[in-house]
RNA sequence: CGGGCUAUAGCGCAGCCUGGUAGCGCGUUCGUCUGGGGGACGAAAGGUCGUAGGUUCGAAUCCUGCUAGCCCGACCA
């Protein structure tokens, strides 16, 4: 992308609503604006770093066979009638009325809707396991929405349900959601940590929350250090496997690891204290195994082959998708900018043209965007006249992960400059050894 | 919802107390110089002062209602 053409409002001045540092850097590098309290427009470049989260999560969903669709926002209230929740659920449900009079809600998840197709479209154990997903914005009506897209009303979130025949079977479809859950995050270059949760108004007997460990975060947390230590990396995991499954939800969850809600003192104490930690973190997904709550009140049974009928063991995921940009960037900034991880970066790798209109410089940036396009890899090409300090502070407020700098000085030793964002450090090179560089650095994207 | 605060140009703010031509910085546009970390000079565009009403010869300024937004708390992914 050229810059010229791009519509990237890049912001000097902080505004001044903003309180913390993922808002404020949303702000200034023009990737939201503010539409109302709790409700943001995402400009360009932060929709590109928001699709790019959702492709990585459905790439992960569909490995593990989990099936994509898509619900409305708008549902009736009967369905929520018949499972109890349209009380339950409060003031954060908002409700709406449509012209006939019927009392609709703008849906803060999807329990009720996906049982209800459930029930009507499955009857024998025969399509069990079924595990069905979709990736859509929700609303709760927040008393004070704050912190950007962080605590908005409006959210864009995966959410998933499983449905099995047995509770072994819903456990197993537990531990799977838990490994596709630390891939997803791990390719974001996140690390969130599953800690034991409390259910909360979903309700559940077991439940994991997914924390990202960052001074900011909503929940005060409580680890045994070497959670930190553990990493999926580049395993392949067969998730039809049980065995597999559960051994790497173990080796996740034993490590001490809870928020303040469960948080058990005495057992902490039997951590080696040098591994204690206690910190802050951000939620940024939730799985949950809650039986036959919603298969009970909205009768969603199966035929056996015993021929009686059941009720099928269920549970939910949520991944806090738009939530996730403000947590990726709490965890991955400092004091001028965002610095993007690689696999979730708007553009991975920004030319800056130092000189624009200089034959030399013009040239050497057309080669460099033609082949770094050619190569997949989706450059962001600061072809504005500005002066190279402009150019330079808004790289670095934008965070693309990469760098090429293209100067008269360098040119005349045949020379370009390659910077990493999080490093800071520069190599000087052709502009040939930049292409391969960055073709080897980005391969895994 | 309780407590506190704010609303003036795209952003950050002053002006209000003590009523009388609507300002500053950044950004934007044009020109000249400049050219490796938000450069300099010159010119210009851009505002129903949140909104409705009241007081007054006259209201951004004083009074009242309303709306929106922010902060603290309770709540929450």
């Amino acid at each position: 992308m050229r810059l010229s053409r791009y519509f990237m409002p890049v912001l000097k001045e902080t505004p001044s609503e903003a309180q913390i540092a993922s808002h404020r850097l949303m702000l200034r590098a023009g990737l939201i604006r503010q539409a109302s309290a709790g409700i943001y427009s995402w400009l360009p470049m932060g929709y590109k770093v928001l699709r790019r989260l959702e492709q990585i999560v459905h790439e992960e969903q569909q490995k593990a066979n989990h099936h994509p669709m898509l619900m409305p926002t708008i549902q009736s209230a009967d369905l929520w009638r018949e499972s109890g929740r349209y009380d339950d659920y409060g003031q954060e449900m908002l409700r709406i009325t449509d012209r006939h009079d019927r009392d609709m809600l703008y849906g803060p998840t999807n329990e009720e809707l996906i049982t209800d197709i459930f029930r009507r479209e499955v009857g024998s154990y025969k399509q069990l396991p079924l595990t069905l997903y979709h990736i859509q914005w929700k609303f709760r009506d927040e008393i004070r929405p704050r912190f950007g897209v962080m605590r908005g009303r409006e959210f864009l979130m995966k959410d998933g349900y499983n449905f099995d025949l047995t509770k072994e079977d819903a456990l197993h479809a537990y531990n799977r959601h838990m490994v596709t859950y630390l891939k997803t995050y791990e390719r974001m270059g996140l690390q969130a940590i599953p800690m034991r949760a409390d259910g909360g108004p979903i309700g559940g007997d077991y439940t994991h929350e997914f924390l990202v460990l960052a001074d900011t975060g909503e929940s005060e947390v409580f680890y045994d250090s070497a959670v930190t230590d553990l990493t999926l990396g580049d395993r392949v995991v067969d998730y039809d496997s049980v065995a597999e499954c559960q051994a790497i939800m173990e080796e996740f969850t034993t490590p001490y690891a809870r928020t303040d809600e469960t948080h058990d003192e005495a057992i902490f104490a039997e951590v080696p204290e040098e591994r204690r930690r206690s910190a802050r973190g951000i939620e940024v997904g939730q799985i949950f195994y809650f039986g036959t709550k919603y298969s009970d009140a909205l009768n969603a049974t199966v035929q056996t082959p015993d021929g009686t009928n059941v009720p099928v063991h269920m549970g939910s995921h949520g991944i806090g998708v738009s939530r996730l940009v403000g947590a990726l960037i709490e965890a991955n900034h400092d004091e001028n900018g965002i610095i993007w991880p690689e696999g979730v970066a708007p553009f991975p790798v920004a030319i800056v043209n130092l000189k624009q209109g200089g034959a030399d410089t013009d040239r050497v940036c057309d080669e460099l965007y033609g082949a770094l396009t050619a190569a997949g890899l989706d450059p962001l090409y600061d072809d504005r006249e500005e002066r190279a300090g402009a150019k330079f502070a808004t790289m670095d407020l934008i965070g693309c992960p990469w760098r090429i700098t293209v100067g008269p000085r360098g040119l005349k030793e045949g020379k370009v400059e390659l910077t990493s964002r999080r490093t800071g450090e520069s190599e000087e090179m052709s502009p040939e050894a930049a292409i391969a560089r960055l073709k080897e650095l980005l391969a895994n994207r």
